[in-house]
DNA sequence: TCCTAAACTGATAATGATTATCATTACTAA
DNA sequence: TTAGTAATGATAATCATTATCAGTTTAGGA
């Protein structure tokens, strides 16, 4: 993996956005100040970074993949009405892992939980 | 919602694959027998089918949605190696809902686990 | 410093899954 | 039987993502 500008570019983006973008979502925040990145080169970097390990990609959330630069276990929560998500804590199921091997001889390689429902700030509303 | 002969069929061979197909797998499964149905009709009626509740539709486990008639309680595993889909017992992590509505307040409406790993059959024949 | 191979880029075509459209057909309740 | 509406099949459209490819950048010697 050789060093490039646009790599750099597409990480520190991500690492100031709590937001977990989409691809897409993050490309439209770069090219403010990046007119002339690709669209690819998003793509392409970010499926490169979560290859290594260096960011999380997330998927079932909805139709598009996520990314999130908090690479510590940890789930996710989607609210249904205003779309926001949320990091939920790796604690909530931290044997769950390792419950699935015991019971079934699978070797667990991904663990991937996300939740779909109403936030607190929803709940208030209306 | 009216009776139809067409999500009758979807809903029977759903029924009896254990397979958890994709809307696409399943369209070609039926063609065998019912050459004239249309794969916007599979769509259309499987999407129909899980909001109602009847079959469940899941997401995550690669790019495209798998839909399964087991609406019991139940999480999936796949496995890298082979890409067959296991069924993973609820009781795996039965609080876990409630456990994220008492740490956050969040309601939740679906809890969606799946796991990604090398299966018992595929770790022997290595 | 200069040179080359390999990795990377931007633009865009291609793909794959899914949804939208629309004219036609099938169900159902009166 | 009929009218109204939901459902269908064919296909175009969409959306997210990946592949392609010619040109560019990077990095590690000579």
């Amino acid at each position: 993996m050789k060093y490039s500008k646009q790599r750099e570019i597409i990480l520190r983006a991500l690492e100031m956005n709590v937001i977990h973008p989409t691809a897409d979502e993050l490309y439209k925040l770069i090219i403010k100040d990046f007119p002339n990145i690709g669209l690819a080169t998003v793509y392409r970097n970010l499926n490169l970074l979560a290859e290594k390990g260096i960011i999380k990609k997330i998927y079932g959330l909805d139709d598009a993949a996520h990314f999130d630069h908090n690479t510590h276990n940890h789930h996710h929560f989607i609210c249904t009405k205003c779309n926001k998500i949320y990091d939920i804590p790796y604690d909530i199921a931290s044997d769950i892992a390792d419950n699935v091997w015991k019971k079934t001889g699978f070797t667990i390689e991904k663990t991937e939980l996300s939740f779909h429902g109403i936030c607190k700030n929803c709940q208030t509303k209306n």
